[in-house]
DNA sequence: ATACATACC
DNA sequence: GACTGGTATGTAT
């Protein structure tokens, strides 16, 4: 602090080197800092950056002055909260489970050098001239990171080589390396391309029980200690892949007579020259490269070592590791002998106490550069010192970060990888240089909209509210939403809302321009698109044809009448584009894009398996019982969900339609409007009876019948039914069996740095396979 | 429901 | 000269 307020009002202690990221440390940050201000300083960013310093600046005084304002009646009531939630959370903590985060060692780096030799021995980092992925550990000497500017990065390195990325490798590499994740635990949690969380109790209860044989591997041999050294006329293809079977085999009776304590000394003393092995590989035709075998004992210190060593023969790249009791903790493990290494915090207390006490709180995964100015602040800078503090942070911050907090200085976290929820929202940003011409504004808003249309179909999405992000050339950030009447994905529909609100902005810098920087869309409160709307439709005319009665369904009913903004409200000059026939068909498949360099993506089970009408369901049905405890729950409501669908399909099929409904979001005017036809998404739909442009709907769930139902009402009806009657029937045999705790704190659920996955929807027994 | 801020990679 | 892009979530209103 004092050296940098000492050069000046100027630097601002939010943006100074941040040598938090492994590799940095010990470097010379006064000239690094020095560096990065001269390069910034007089920029709109810098000025930005000012701004938010002071707000921050403000926020802090007054957190000093509600601090100074506390009697002791009430800093004693803090504390007492405080030791009493800390009972409560001890009381439950559970150190039964094995969690490891795996992390590749400046990655997309690592995979450039990889690629290109010449790289290895400079300074290069991976990005361009405005941002940086990542940089190698030469490069992090200068102080040259991830996040940071390439034209800063030159400035304090001047020989940094900049790469351009490339994401189609370094996804290649990402589904090698969660190819080996898998074997250890098929339910793992990707973080991004390059990290992952696994849980690995259950590998290591079946690793105990294991034969020697599974745990030896192939490993190339070295010519020293730090990477691999590979020759182009060597094969590099998947070791393990290629030749451990035969040499398994080979091998199989006299490993199985050897002692455990003098196998390695016998894998040591094997000439595979003798041996009857292919020289090249049956893969690439090259030579297969001289190796070793290495046992890896039953221990996780050999598992996780054995995980990074398979990634190492695999990928040519290597890992670090973190292993311990739960997520937040073996995060910071992974961290702690990077590169190339891994740490174990044992599932102890007294080892987990130790650990927290001298942490920074800045390595949590949570606490970004503003919590940690703000608990700086009150003399927090250690995991240690919330503790100490914890009666002012009772006071000072929200129960739910106060929670958050006192699990951190318990070395508390999430302690199972709850997997591969359904995205919650899906939006694209572009930086430009600046436009103000409005008309520019707009085209650039259209364009936004077909790429986050395009996305959001992609993955058989539609959604909800709309929110256009801008930024100005000043940098000031703005988001205006508005949430439509129906879910969509259709780029025309996504325009015209995301159009007005841009409008409005527009509008309301009157008499002067609005120049932007950047500007972005964004869908949120996605469904799926339910996967069969065609059958749907089909259906419709098929129950059509059971009544005699019945009038002509055809798609044209489903037309949308008018955009789903009130004119009234946005009435615009602009009519580039009218909302009009939203795609009614869909394909069965489900197609993966790739999105962000560090997205998560979703696991191969799930995506397969899954129709979109049970997925509306399964997301209908989880919304009333979020809360609730969920493996054991999901995984009952999933197969009894599996069932219903069935016999909802096989309703259809046969003549049974006295039970005929089907529910959707609330909607106007037109019998089904297209809109409504979108909502069938989440929609139960059994069957629909129309006669005489009447329609005769009944309810799924209870059965009752009404003429000419509105929508809006079965809707509620159906919540009410679905809530009251499926929900608490599925439930009510888990809530006896899963009895919960008076603690609330003991489900992670809504705390910051838990890596959050909601439920695995993947048939139970697929776990077993 | 909306806006903004923080955090992560 | 130049300071990203995508997602989630907490806080405040």
């Amino acid at each position: 602090m004092s050296k940098l307020t000492a050069q000046g009002s100027s630097l601002i202690s939010t943006m100074a080197i941040n040598d938090n990221k492994a590799g940095m440390e010990g470097l010379n940050k006064e000239k690094i800092n020095q560096i990065i201000f001269e390069a910034s300083k007089g920029s709109k960013f810098f000025e930005n950056e000012q701004k938010k310093e002071e707000q921050l600046n403000q926020k802090i005084l007054e957190q000093q002055i509600l601090i100074s304002s506390l009697s002791s009646a009430m800093l004693f009531h803090g504390l007492k909260e405080a030791d009493e939630l800390i009972e409560k959370l001890k009381a439950c903590q559970d150190l039964s489970h094995t969690i490891v985060h795996v992390d590749m060692d400046a990655f997309y780096a690592a995979v450039e050098m990889r690629d290109d030799p010449r790289l290895k021995d400079k300074p290069m980092a991976v990005g361009g001239m405005s941002m940086l992925s990542t940089s190698n550990y030469i490069a992090r000497k200068y102080g040259v990171r991830a996040a940071m500017p390439g034209f800063i990065a030159l400035k304090l390195c001047p020989n940094l080589v900049l790469v351009e990325p490339n994401f189609t490798k370094y996804t290649a590499v990402s589904q090698e390396i969660r190819e080996i994740f898998a074997q250890y635990d098929p339910n793992f949690s990707p973080m991004s391309l390059d990290e992952a969380y696994l849980d690995l109790t259950e590998h290591l209860i079946y690793r105990r029980g294991s034969s020697n044989l599974c745990r030896i591997f192939l490993l190339r041999l070295k010519t020293d200690n730090s990477s691999i050294v590979v020759n182009d006329l060597e094969c590099t293809c998947n070791l393990n892949a290629v030749l451990r079977p035969s040499v398994i085999n080979l091998e199989e009776l006299k490993i199985n007579s050897v002692s455990s304590e003098n196998l390695q000394e016998y894998l040591n003393s094997l000439d595979f020259s003798n041996f009857n092995l292919p020289k090249d590989c049956q893969v690439c035709n090259k030579k297969l490269p001289p190796f070793s075998l290495k046992l890896y004992d039953t221990t996780v210190e050999d598992a996780v070592l054995e995980m990074r060593n398979r990634i190492e023969q695999r990928t040519f790249l290597t890992a670090s590791a973190g292993i311990a009791p739960n997520t937040m903790l073996a995060k910071v493990c992974s961290d702690r002998n990077k590169p190339n290494g891994q740490f174990q915090i044992h599932p102890d207390v007294q080892e987990i106490e130790e650990f927290m006490k001298n942490l920074p709180i800045r390595k949590i995964s949570g606490i970004g550069k503003v919590t940690e100015k703000l608990l700086g602040s009150l003399n927090i800078s250690l995991c240690s010192d919330l503790y100490k503090q914890r009666a002012l942070l009772y006071h000072a911050f929200s129960s739910l970060t106060f929670q958050y907090f006192m699990k951190i200085t318990l070395g508390m976290g999430s302690t199972s990888l709850e997997k591969d929820e359904e995205r919650k929202s899906l939006s694209t940003e572009r930086t430009f240089a600046e436009i103000s011409d409005p008309a520019q504004l707009y085209e650039k808003c259209a364009e936004l909209c077909q790429h986050l249309a395009k996305d959001l179909n992609e993955e058989q999405l539609m959604g909800k509210t709309v929110s256009l992000k801008i930024k100005t050339i000043s940098f000031e950030i703005k988001t205006r939403s508005h949430t439509l009447q129906c879910y969509t994905n259709d780029e025309k529909i996504i325009f015209n809302a995301a159009k007005q609100l841009l409008k409005v902005e527009i509008d309301s810098v009157k008499q002067s321009l609005l120049r932007l920087r950047l500007m972005g869309v964004r869908m949120s409160k996605l469904v799926p698109q339910a996967s069969n709307q065609v059958s749907i439709v089909s259906l419709f005319h098929q129950s059509n044809r059971l009544t005699s009665t019945a009038s002509r369904t055809n798609t044209h009913n489903f037309n949308i009448q008018k955009t789903d903004f009130d004119e009234k409200d946005f009435s615009t000059s602009i009519n580039i584009l009218e909302a009009n026939d939203p795609v009614l068909e869909s394909t069965m498949t489900t197609r993966h894009s790739q999105k962000s360099l560090f997205q998560k993506t979703q696991s191969p089970q799930k995506k397969s398996i899954e129709s979109g009408m049970k997925n509306s369901i399964m997301k209908f049905v989880s919304k009333s019982e979020r809360c609730s405890d969920k493996i054991a729950n999901n995984c009952y409501v999933e197969s009894n969900i599996k069932v219903e669908n069935n016999n909802n399909l096989r309703n259809l099929d046969c003549e049974n339609s006295s039970s005929t409904s089907l529910k959707l979001q609330s909607n106007s005017k037109s019998n089904f409007s297209n809109a409504a036809m979108q909502n069938v998404s989440q929609a139960t739909l059994i069957s629909s009876v129309e006669s005489k442009q009447k329609t005769f709907i009944s309810c799924p769930v209870c059965g009752q019948q009404k003429f000419d139902w509105p929508l809006d009402q079965l809707n509620q009806h159906m919540d009410l039914c679905l809530s009251r009657k499926t929900i608490k029937t599925i439930l009510q045999d888990d809530k006896n069996s899963n009895k919960r705790g008076a603690v609330q704190v003991e489900n992670d659920d809504s705390l910051p740095s838990v890596p959050k996955r909601k439920k695995t929807q993947i048939a139970v027994d697929s776990y077993f396979k």
